[in-house]
DNA sequence: TTTGCTTTTGAACGCTTGTTCATTAAATTG
DNA sequence: CAATTTAATGAACAAGCGTTCAAAAGCAAA
């Protein structure tokens, strides 16, 4: 037999990559065979190849869409005060990332899994969402709302902490996200202000 | 031939730990062959099994031997004020991992190419770890010198952020590492400050 | 119902994987 | 120098890898 019933296209695209996106998360890029990808989505490994030219086009999309998501939907209101604009990025970060626990998972890990030029792909994606927090540091010492010696450093370790949030939270636990976020942001707040 | 000259017990048994150090930290576990192993330390393949029963032990043991070293070596002076023990917290963590990337980057990163039993072992020292600096918080919190609504929250930010450093922090950079631990230690302490 | 297109199969390709072991050579001991 | 112990070789094992492709089968349009 070949062409098993009730299969259709438009379908099996969107669930190979999310078989793909499932098991680079649980158990990394490296150690996941397209066949076992292939048994995840119910079809056989050859068939995977009408959908990516090959493993590691699968990885880099994954990733790239993640990255490119994450620009697109950071928020980026000059109207604001630099605190205002402060609160409005950790709150959307940790938001966004407890949404996305796998793809987060996979833009933080398999970066070395990465073709050099893909890797340099995703890197500069990566600096541009820095940018987006260092410029509202940046703004906030300019108008003295903040007190910050290095806003390069302070950038990452702010990331830094957000993105560590993706280690214990679970949807459903002992904290709701609406309280995860204002804790995290009495730090953030309590850090950089002068 | 077999044994190759100038071959001796002793030494080997290092160098294969500290080539499997490099090579699971630069490539990641998985990707890494025992045969790209054995050429690192210029040996064939068979010989490794001289020195570990096998691939997974390898990484166990390199994964323990870190942890257990940061625990020995984690500063706990009774003495000294909550504020002190925490500044002596952000020093030490900071430099221990700056010490130790590839070390760090293995603690990290590789912890599902772990066995259940071995990764429970693991699980158990980091836990051990965060009830460290759990401890200096709550002592904080009771002598009314820190003020932080969730000292679990606030201890995994805070080793969130300070292990963050690692991944950009190379020695000879633009900063010294005591301008790091004192940017690091000024974000803490007005992070936590009642 | 036949034709043509799309999608999947299943086998095959050459290569690499972790691990074992009889053999051999170097180092050590007496 | 001879006997013994230690350590490395190199071939072999079965299994799994990513990828390719002719053949087969389902679907859509006529």
């Amino acid at each position: 037999m070949a062409r098993t019933t009730g299969s259709h296209s438009g379908i099996t695209g969107p669930r190979v990559r999310a078989a793909a996106l499932r098991l680079f998360a649980r158990g990394g890029y490296a150690a996941v065979s397209m066949r076992a990808i292939a048994a995840e989505v119910g079809v056989q490994a050859g068939a995977l190849y009408n959908y990516t030219p090959d493993k590691q086009s699968l990885l880099f999309d994954l990733m790239q869409a993640h990255m490119t998501d994450l620009l697109a939907e950071t928020p980026s209101n000059a109207d604001r005060t630099a605190v205002q604009q402060l609160q409005d990025f950790v709150a959307f970060h940790i938001r966004f990332h407890a949404d996305r626990p796998d793809e987060v998972f996979i833009a933080y890990m398999e970066l070395r899994n990465l073709t050099e030029e893909n890797f340099a792909v995703i890197e500069r994606l990566r600096r541009d969402y820095e940018d987006r927090l260092e410029a509202i540091l940046r703004a906030g010492v300019v108008s003295g709302d903040f007190a910050v010696a290095d806003t390069k450093i302070v950038t990452l370790a702010i990331i830094a902490m957000l993105t560590g949030v993706n280690t214990w939270y679970r949807a459903g636990g002992r904290l709701s996200l609406d309280e995860v976020v204002a804790q995290y942001w009495d730090m953030v707040r309590k850090a950089v202000t002068a």
